[in-house]
DNA sequence: TCTTAGCACTTAGAAATAAACAGTGCCAAA
DNA sequence: TTTGGCACTGTTTATTTCTAAGTGCTAAGA
């Protein structure tokens, strides 16, 4: 592609970001200068390279899937916060009672607040856990609280009436036994291994070994289903856009946004902490968005952080954004080793 | 009100609810038994008295505010539930695995996709919750967690990274001294016994007290701010109705459904766990939706159970809905008693 | 060969008009 | 008190008309 054409083409994917309408060849002859007729001669062109397209024969040009992607990979430049910006995710990194982890999920909220887009903060699956401690709590009252943690650190908490003729030292004692032999194994394997290492084991040594057996097998299992933390700020944020204003839109991505399963989807499956673009098609979200998102990793624990806007979205600036993110987390990573 | 006039606003209700079209006379001629002129009169009369009212003049009518009230209040009978929806409810509540709050929040789960309206569960209160006990949980590599528990069983933990320079077996002792001078405070006032009482106590024993201090600080913080247990289900469910269809109606019932403080505020006060039938203006929520509700006491537990529809709601089926698993918990409550 | 002015043409979208429809209010007769 | 009849009213939908925005193409100019 030509110099101009790049320009060109910078210079209407960032038109209609900013507008949201469809670009004509008159709005950018000052930009170019050049005559709007040059203009129309060059978007014919890219046009046919498939960059651009337009909705009916007589309208403005807006980007294609491909233009957006040749624009982000190539013309755009991250884009530097803003001093108000910087102060906002400075005072909430610096606030140091937060846990990493809140103030991610802190940032994110302030970032779907000041974009109109929708953030989503995925926790670590728990695959990648290992059992690390389960611990019993005896409340009076006949309940107990089984709290499960993991060497990431992620705990988990279940409630459990037990039945009175059960001696709540054994299920201590069970709780021991556990802790012993199935120390470290992933967590989503604990329960294969509660079933034929365990149980056989307690059914010698405690009466009613059944029912203190479900008690952790409910335990861990509430645990592989809960522990996959998502956080999402400002779902309704993204139908501040413009392309949202139809209700058959509307109804299709709040029903996305509230299923679950599709939302931990999102979780970037790659290690490094790259910032990447799936625009459109390219995500398995919805055709209609783009999700930008990177991993993060600190102190062992990991996650993803994502935004999801239109595919006419601020690249630049939320690239920046999770940029100064990123830096941010590696700084603290780094910090953390020299201590 | 004469009985024929009764007989036919209840008619209008019912059928407006089924069909959410405006109700005309002729549509009613079979079911009064009498001419469509006659039925024109009674409506009439009927907007009179400010029961019914129409679009424009000449449009059908439908139920005003005041009409729904008076048909829910004298004219509505709770629907028989059927076999199938029985058989579904009493699935969910005989699975003995299930915390009580679990099966609650399953069966609102349920009861929205089977009405297509929006459930919402909400947990107690922490006003009402006392400090039963807090524990300290060390994890190795410097990190403790911190476990709070009030004496309606409530449980919230938080992790903390502790300064390698602080004995965790102080930590430990402090959460002792706690648990003796502040057991069955308020959870919300905990925080300021510890200030006043347990400050000024630890400050002579402890040589960074102000950094454990900050610890238990932090997490009873935390637990007044989250235990307030929102579950909703079907969000998106409500849009199925025939009344969202309008882009402007569906962000701003989002935007509402997204602002926890709102949806707090939907917790019912009244102690007795009769159903209560919010309609339109009656509701702090939302203008357009009415809000049916009710408070449920089981195990020392307690919680507010609500279902928001629109204003033409099928009354009469949630109540039947609701009245089952209030039956259905206050049964449990008393067998519970008898053991 | 590249750029540009000019012009015919296309389409979306808004505004105006017309026809169909659903339902009312009221009068007069049963 | 009930009912048939009829004029009237406002919504809805389809059709037309008009305008604005923008294109593609041609021919002339640099």
């Amino acid at each position: 592609m030509e110099e101009r054409q790049k320009l060109l083409l910078k210079e209407i994917v960032e038109y209609y970001i900013k507008t949201a309408r469809p670009v004509g060849s008159k709005a950018l002859c000052e930009k170019l200068n050049c005559s709007s007729a040059t203009i129309r001669n060059e978007m014919a062109h890219l046009e046919d390279l498939g960059y651009i397209e337009k909705n009916h024969i007589s309208s403005g040009r807006i980007p294609s899937e491909k233009g957006y992607k040749y624009y982000v990979e190539n013309l755009m430049k991250p884009k530097e916060l803003s001093g108000e910006d910087i102060l906002n995710l400075q005072t909430i990194f610096s606030n140091r009672d937060l846990e990493l982890s809140d103030a991610i999920n802190k940032c994110m909220d302030m970032i779907s607040d000041i974009t109109n887009y929708t953030s989503i903060v995925l926790g670590k699956n728990s695959k990648e856990n290992l059992l690390q401690q389960v611990s019993i709590i005896p409340l009076g009252n006949n309940k107990v609280v089984a709290l499960v943690c993991t060497d990431k650190g992620i705990v988990e908490s279940k409630q459990f009436s037990v039945d009175i003729t059960i001696d709540i030292a054994e299920i201590v004692k069970v709780s021991e036994i556990i802790n012993k032999m199935l120390f470290g194994t992933p967590i989503d394997e604990v329960n294969e291994r509660l079933e034929f290492e365990i149980k056989p084991i307690i059914s010698k040594q405690i009466d009613q070994y059944e029912k203190v057996y479900n008690i952790f097998y409910n335990a861990f299992d509430d645990f592989v289903k809960n522990t996959s933390n998502v956080h999402i700020s400002g779902k309704s944020k993204i139908f501040n856009q413009p392309e949202y204003q139809d209700a058959k839109d509307i109804k299709k991505l709040v029903n996305k946004f509230d299923d679950e399963n599709l939302i931990k989807k999102i979780d970037e499956s790659s290690d490094s902490n790259e910032i990447k673009i799936y625009i459109g098609d390219e995500n398995e979200f919805d055709d209609d968005v783009t999700i930008i998102k990177s991993k993060y990793h600190v102190k062992g624990e990991e996650g993803t952080i994502a935004i999801v806007g239109p595919k006419r979205m601020e690249y630049d600036r939320v690239v920046g954004l999770l940029d100064y993110i990123n830096k941010y987390i590696e700084d603290l990573e780094s910090g953390e080793d020299k201590k």
